[in-house]
DNA sequence: CTGTTGGCGCGGAGCCGACAA
DNA sequence: TTGTCGGCTCCGCGCCAACAG
């Protein structure tokens, strides 16, 4: 019950609908939000998996859930497929990838690649804006800011009196919806009047929702919503407990990592606080290749409400394991930090390497030759750092994985304990 | 996201609506739908659960699913928590419960009780109707069939000059929903007019949909729906895999299960084919006093679309276990059948033991003391017909747990394999 | 430049009985 | 007995410019 957009192979659920530009799936997720690249290897955090589901279904854990050992908390993949989708009920857009965890072989053998993932390309021709109550009131129809206007919407003629013209957008499902643009009123201004109305009922928006309208390359017409809304989205507790989801999805990882075969996860970049597959060149350049210690200054990006990229600023506090019995030497918000500015209201106390950007970088000393890391990040060998809660100064290696081949562990299972169904504490 | 009727202790979750009127969640639920009884015993089927899934995510299972070799088919559990719920988008009505598997000892210390559930009181004053294109159209309002309306709204001032009133009803959400019924036309009949498409509206109503009205003793006028549209109903695809969902399933009641700790079910009643929840009694009855055979007829009740309750006949025609690789031993649909009227759309070609009524009933031979039976449905232990494929006779046993106290297997894990995650095949 | 409001006209929601099934 | 339809009325959707921030 959702439309697709395949990004390689087959998709392996019979979805019928594909080949939607891209461009709207990237403008409706936000300008961070980074889909990794079909074939190539990535990092997978069961932690970061677990957090999705807790803020999807609005529930924490409550019960109590088993522990997986043989499952690391970052659990190298093979990306087999990414297709993008948006629900059809609601337009919620989200990613279903099938991962397959590397074997010890293929880990071994694995070079690092440079690409580091499907850049999001923003549009050149798009605008974003927030509805306001007379956009959305029955009163009357959509005020569209000139400059938005101007830009992605076909010339009006102007010989006419007013300029009017019909507008055809097709949404995210390829729906088309029409619309009358007319510039008029005094002042004048760029209004969509008839065709409006039945727009803001279908979708069901209200006043603090976002449209977004894309004119691409091929002259089409694009329109996209994001809904305001953050808390309590979907809530499909009635299929299935909460529980019984985080036990799932760490029990399908597991069961996957076991026996090298492949699982399949969704990704909902509104409503997941990080991503939680990444490319593995990009873990691997913020794990092995970044210095951070305690007290150093760093910039992490943040979407603002319209749609744009703001910086913001934070000194790190500690560096620590955020769930030291369930993940050990978890890479997963190892970083604790605290915000320059005090209206920090969802900026998480805790970050991943990888979202942020040390701002006093240290010069950069390449090896002489290709260095062997034996297991360098092992979850059943403990980090540099592994047993410092708080450490000074952690960096992890001089070690380039993207100028030199990375050598990864020959077996990451070996030494970790046969998989059991037990309590944690 | 939903309103809640707590049936017992308190609600974990916190929901906060409850003593609403349980009539309404019964009839919206239909007449066959019967909840076990807060605190008795009951026996939990992980395969009639995995086919609620698979129903409410439109999707059979099609990776690989690991093992759990000390869940039984058949899990006997106690009772902690039974709660009835309503989507609040939808108004799909749930229920919630709450089931700890029960310790050896507490198996060796059950007697069988007597009751068998709380009896869908479906209340008197009621009426159902599906919905007309007249019904939904925004031409008018809704036709009250002439018994319908006598029998469940106030009697009309037929002084009055044509016969009106106003009539207040509450969902299942407690909401108030207000009415204009009016006796009119030529030949009069009963209307619904002022305040009917608003509701129409509101819960999205289509032709082919049913509504229900409810008289309760309180002088309370109920009002509930029931959707025609059975196949897709909510597909929550974009929060977790369906295969990430059976596993889930299982893990948590195999985790459960060596635990004995609580874990947490929903039941769909209007999606899911078969109750996978029955009371113990109910099983032990089913399966230990009742002798069936191929080609014993049988009768079983179905729901006609009117909701009321019809009988269809059918012979069976085989007993074997459903899937003998992975559930070997289970009750879940090990009855193969055929049904008489060629047009048995959607009656399933498998029943299990307690849905039937067999048709020629033996004599019953009462045992002249309390029969001491070893594990009689331990899952490690073949049950009389367990290595018979299509067995010619099948009898439990003449042994009557509602008369006399049963006696329960001592450890029924004691001799299961350790928990493994290895394929099936 | 753009969000909100008063004015107002027209299309469809919604009430009615007439039919017929 | 009740589903659908034509007729009719009137409410409110929706188009307009006038403001003001």
């Amino acid at each position: 019950m959702s439309s697709a957009i395949d990004l390689g192979e087959q998709d392996e659920q019979g979805e019928e609908k594909r080949c939607l530009n891209s461009e709207l799936w990237h403008a409706c997720s936000g300008p961070l939000v980074c889909l990794p690249t079909l074939g190539t290897r990535v990092v997978y955090f069961p932690q970061g998996h677990s957090e999705q589901v807790a803020v999807s279904t609005n529930k924490e854990v409550e019960g109590h859930i088993p522990n997986y050992p043989n499952l690391p908390p970052q659990l190298m993949c093979q990306l087999h497929n990414v297709t993008m989708h948006a629900d059809v009920e609601t337009d919620e857009v989200y990613a279903q990838m099938t991962l397959q965890p590397l074997t010890p072989q293929e880990q071994k053998d694995t070079f690092v690649p440079i690409e580091i993932g499907i850049a999001s390309k923003q549009p050149m021709n798009y605008f974003c804006k927030i509805l306001t109550a007379s956009d959305t009131s029955t009163h009357g129809g959509f005020s569209v800011p000139r400059r938005a206007a101007e830009k992605v919407f076909p010339p009006l003629d102007f010989s006419q009196q007013p300029p009017v013209q019909e507008l055809i957008a097709r949404d995210i499902h390829d729906v088309e919806w029409k619309f009358r643009h007319i510039f008029r009123g005094q002042p004048k201004r760029h209004l969509l009047t008839t065709g409006w109305s039945v727009f803001v009922t279908a979708k069901r928006l209200v006043a603090g929702d976002s449209v977004i309208f894309i004119w691409n390359e091929k002259n089409q017409l694009l329109l996209g919503i994001r809904r305001a809304s953050r808390p309590q989205t979907v809530m499909p507790s009635s299929v299935l407990s909460s529980d019984s989801m985080h036990i799932g999805l760490l029990a399908a990882a597991a069961h996957a990592a076991a026996t090298n075969s492949r699982f399949t996860i969704f990704f909902n970049p509104r409503t997941c606080p990080s991503e939680f597959v990444i490319p593995l060149s990009k873990y691997a350049k913020a794990v092995y290749h970044t210095r951070v210690s305690v007290g150093m200054r760093f910039r992490m990006l943040f979407e603002t409400e319209e749609s744009s990229v703001r910086r913001y600023m934070g000194t790190i506090t500690g560096i620590s394991d955020m769930e030291p019995l369930r993940w050990p030497n978890s890479q997963w918000r190892s970083v604790k930090v605290g915000w320059d500015e005090s209206t920090a209201g969802d900026r998480q106390p805790r970050v991943s390497l990888w979202e942020i950007e040390p701002l006093t970088t240290f010069p950069m000393y390449p090896p002489l030759f290709p260095l062997r890391l034996k297991r360098p990040w092992h979850p059943g060998i403990p980090f540099p750092y592994g047993d410092i809660e708080d450490a000074e100064i952690l960096y992890n290696s001089y070690y380039d994985p993207l100028l030199y081949p990375m050598v990864l562990p020959e077996s990451p299972l070996e030494d970790a304990e046969p998989e059991a169904d037990e309590p944690t504490a």
